[in-house]
DNA sequence: CTGAAAGCGCTAACAG
DNA sequence: CTGTTAGCGCTTTCAG
């Protein structure tokens, strides 16, 4: 127990000769104290370099005054905002952020986190695009604390997100409606990450849209990317080097369509002249690349879950399901009718 | 105190009619227990759902098993990848990591972190790329705990991190050496974020290195990206559609090296064929855009950072000073010689 | 308005 | 090999 040089609420209460309890009443100024002990008390916590003990307070309170976020990785536009998001609200509350980054979990002791890591260190939970196992989401439910997903629907965690299948729709749509017929697709669909979410509905909408206007979607031009910007240009690159290629690519994420976009002009060909894309997110760079995009705010997803864990937290009553987050289509210059119309 | 159903030490020593202390030392496994008890311990322990307090555990040994980790802002690839790095050390030896984004504080009850957020819950402190003030180092040094930094030389904090003069000399001497004579920059100057530190000395390695080759450097050609490629675009933008501009650009991130070739493209130029452009990271996109540069690895260097933390949390005796990270130049596709030279 | 005393859940000497 | 006894630093009744 090497508890260094700082004072303690018994070391200031003994300088000032006054008891413990006085010492902590007066330094959460709570009711029934003397607006001079809670002064002369807070000045010398000062003068003393007091800091109080996280866990002292927490084992005598029961609140750790910290939330777990769980994401699968970090360094993607999507689970970094959310963090963000998520860590702004709690900083203004007090709040630290316990950071779970699950992708070196994978593969090892894996995700026995919920018992070996959380050891009720935390509060509340925040976890992004995660597949749970039944038997984490009995663990979750031991720890009693609550928690909220952000991003696509996860299975028995209530999720605030937008509704993936109305963003692909409205993103099918938008190049429908500029007359394209050859439509392609990429989504994250593959079994890497099984622990990862990845929106299924947006995959679907996009099919269904397109076979309802009667458009051509060949099934080589259904891609998975992974939701990684390098990994789309390489599946896409052979797509537009072939004899035949869709006039219009609508992608799950920006990240992707950026990739693709690389492809398409390696192939030598032009955006939006030949190939028009549109993207899901609008991303930090969409705007760079000028592309369209089916804008959403996952900093403002994860501040919504921060927000309502803490309420939880301090006794509200508990919210079941979320309205879904809004989305809006952006346009910008990467989409276009396609060459040949009007 | 409103704490939930798990069980706790005493309760399962209870169930067992054993003392506290044996289920504790059973629990961890120490020397001089039964292997029996060890094991009817922590099948029950298993059973009755026992999660333990890190508040108590924390409370008892002054150890809180939790590093702070703090960063100027998520969503920047080397930001995110020191905290990965650093994530990945800190979880293979049961630590977690709280995050303190400062993002958000700047502005704010402004970065009175160390007294009111770091409440002596994390038993040391990785800081990335960062300066403080005098103020805030006597602050850590009242904390007493191990403190490294990563990136740039941080002030008052050991740092990990390659040299930036190298580094930039190196870069400059590769267009150099192609035979480019007509060289511009791009770096992360200005008062935007006074708390964020800068590689200053990449723009003098830069300078230095041309003045010596004699090559031409207008001051036109000098830009302050803020290490954002969006921005760097937008600042890219007027010199390339300028009748004067240089036929390389050395950049001291290639996330601004990939907003300047945005930018070159927009202006009706070609790289490498009308300009040249070299970054420094080897940014996870930097293959996609085939884009020469001097490789770091963040990762690593985060991994280093923890690593010795723990270390000396440990007991280890405190290192110093940290020998420079590694780095290596990647030619890739976007360095040539110049237009009309052989 | 303030003090005394009893814990929060766990670890850590000391004794057996 | 195991039990007892003290705390860690703070909050919180319950009495003054």
């Amino acid at each position: 127990v090497d508890s260094s040089n700082l004072a303690t609420i018994a070391e200031i209460a003994a300088a000032l000769g006054v008891s413990k309890s006085t010492v902590s009443r007066a330094l959460r100024a709570m009711p029934g104290v003397s607006p001079e002990t809670i002064e002369t008390v807070r000045r010398t916590a000062q003068e003393m370099g007091y800091i109080p003990s996280g866990a002292a307070v927490g084992l005598s309170t029961g609140r750790n005054h910290a939330v777990g976020v769980l994401v699968p990785a970090l360094g993607r536009w999507f689970f970094d905002s959310v963090v963000t998001g998520v860590g702004r609200v709690l900083a203004a509350q007090g709040y630290d952020v316990v950071l779970f980054d699950l992708d070196r979990t994978v593969g090892e002791g894996a995700r026995v986190f919920v018992r070996s890591i959380l050891r009720r260190r935390v509060d509340a939970l925040v976890v992004v695009a995660m597949m749970f196992s039944d038997e984490e989401l009995a663990e979750f439910a031991l720890l009693d604390i609550p928690i909220v997903a952000v991003g696509p629907p996860t299975a028995g965690v209530r999720t605030i997100g937008v509704n993936d299948a109305a963003v692909m729709t409205a993103a099918t749509e938008h190049v429908l409606g500029l007359g394209h017929r050859r439509l392609g697709f990429i989504g994250g669909y593959d079994n890497e990450s099984p622990s990862v979410v990845s929106p299924a509905e947006r995959e679907h909408a996009f099919m269904t849209t397109a076979m309802n206007a009667g458009a051509v979607v060949e099934a080589t031009w259904m891609l998975s990317g992974r939701y990684r910007c390098a990994r789309a240009r390489e599946v896409a690159a052979p797509l537009f080097r072939s004899a035949s290629w869709p006039t219009a690519m609508v992608c799950a994420s920006d990240e992707m369509a950026i990739g693709v976009m690389l492809a398409i002009q390696e192939a030598g060909l032009r955006v939006p002249q030949d190939v028009s894309v549109i993207g899901v997110d609008d991303h930090e760079l969409a705007e760079a690349f000028d592309l369209t995009t089916c804008r959403q705010d996952p900093q403002a997803q994860g501040e919504i879950a921060a927000r309502q864990v803490l309420a939880e937290v301090d006794g509200a009553p508990r919210l079941d399901a979320f309205p879904p987050a809004d989305f809006s289509l952006v346009v910008r210059g990467t989409t276009a009718p396609p060459h040949g119309s009007r």
